[in-house]
DNA sequence: CGCTGGTTTGAATTCTTTCAAACTATGTGG
DNA sequence: CCACATAGTTTGAAAGAATTCAAACCAGCG
């Protein structure tokens, strides 16, 4: 039985497999392979710095100089926006895997933070942009990472305007199974926190809770603890956020 | 006094002027001026096909190839998506003198539809994609398009998920203010619909209108008819928006 | 072992939605 | 030009979903 995870929407970013800490290039195997952001960025800057970041560490902040961008090598990063009047809303998580803070602009619009310990790769973004001039296939990828971004927060627009709390939990859960793999059994390892949660999703922490319990009980998802939840039925939570 | 509508986030669209139905380029007295994405266009596709469109009809549909990119010379164009169970989100609308449909896919992921009459030209993206080979300065603007999209997307992201009616309201009339430029005396025309305005804000069209009308009674707005707003407190209106 | 930060649960409140009906423009045909 | 039909908007009352406030609970940690 394959474990596809597919939404219906599964316009987020490609299907980068999630790779361990260092750089086999995956499937040497495979000849007509489009080379991703991620291995131009590692083939032009092999030595570029890496660092262990604590939990809650912020990478970068709003204003910030976009000079780096970065690579996830282990954790999960959390995009995040403020208002003056202290209200916080999560865009989007960063899986292990993916690169993040590459943006068309001087200055970062998202504050990324970690939410566990973490593991990132810094590279320059001046460089990158000097090899991209001469290099059709690596602007194609720019353009691709940026478009990717688009399609996603339009989806992700769709379900804050769109669906109640239940349905956002469940497409919630299917986009990080999704992107982060199941473990055996429909395992799925919740990083962040339930407040992290509940700020992606424009909900309360309180919902947040309830809404996972009520999936529980009714059957539809399993919460042995805090940060583990299987995906008891997985049609049933299709269901529910399909109907997005 | 200036009649500056600047928001806290002015990460729009940059404020393309509004330009009169044919193409005077504008201001030939500014020698630094940087060439818009439009002007590339007009200027690759002088011929371009110009089509007078009824209210209500579409451009092009989730799906749809998307070989073609459009500029919206009159009328106002709503961008939507739909789920299977018929629910409509409207992501955003777009104002003449912009450019809609571009976007980094083979298919559309969104449906384009006028909201009035409306006059578009269509110019062919492929012709677009060849130009942009050999001119940085173009790519550069296609890059810049897609990225302040999804500035945009982003900062709805924080309005769907973070805001109450009200300040949706608020920070919708600011950003439409923003874009469509107001008349005389703050009055601004809301060409769309109160049902496009709450498919756009994740509300009903029962609560829009009655927010509509609590502000208008607060005093921080006029309604003098349906199409028609004058913000009478702009900075009272502002301050509902910020709070963001 | 007691703290601390985070999570869960409960009860009351509030905001938004839902349902229903009235109202208003706009356009068509007589 | 009026009468009527229609689409869209506005208003009210009741219902519902999510939030707020408060307190209890739990797990990891010094």
């Amino acid at each position: 039985m394959s474990l596809a995870v597919r939404l219906a929407y599964s316009n987020s970013n490609p299907p980068q497999r999630i790779r361990s800490a260092f750089q086999p290039p995956a499937k040497p195997s495979d000849p007509a392979r489009t080379v991703t952001l991620l291995e131009h960025l590692r083939q032009l800057q092999p030595h570029a710095l890496r660092q262990s970041l604590p939990r809650n560490h912020t990478v970068f902040a709003e204003g910030d100089s976009t000079d780096q961008v970065y690579e996830l090598v282990s954790g999960v990063v959390r995009l995040a926006k403020h208002t003056p009047g202290g209200r916080r809303h999560v865009l989007d998580f960063v899986m292990p895997g993916e690169v993040f803070g590459l943006i068309e602009n001087p200055e970062h619009t998202v504050t990324a933070e970690t939410v566990g310990d973490a593991v990132i790769v810094s590279y320059s973004r001046g460089a990158l942009e000097r090899a991209a001039a001469n290099n059709p296939v690596l602007r194609r990828r720019l353009v691709s990472h940026i478009s990717d971004n688009l399609l996603t927060a339009q989806q992700q627009l769709l379900i804050l305007g769109c669906q109640d709390a239940r349905e956002k939990i469940a497409s919630f859960l299917l986009r990080l199974a999704e992107r982060s793999g199941l473990r055996t059994g429909n395992r799925l390892e919740l990083a962040m926190g339930r407040q992290d949660i509940a700020d992606h999703l424009g909900l309360t922490i309180e919902t947040v809770c309830r809404t996972i319990r009520a999936l529980h009980r009714a059957g539809t998802i399993n919460v042995p603890n805090v940060h583990d939840v299987t995906l008891s039925d997985l049609s049933g939570l299709r269901a529910l956020a399909v109907e997005i």
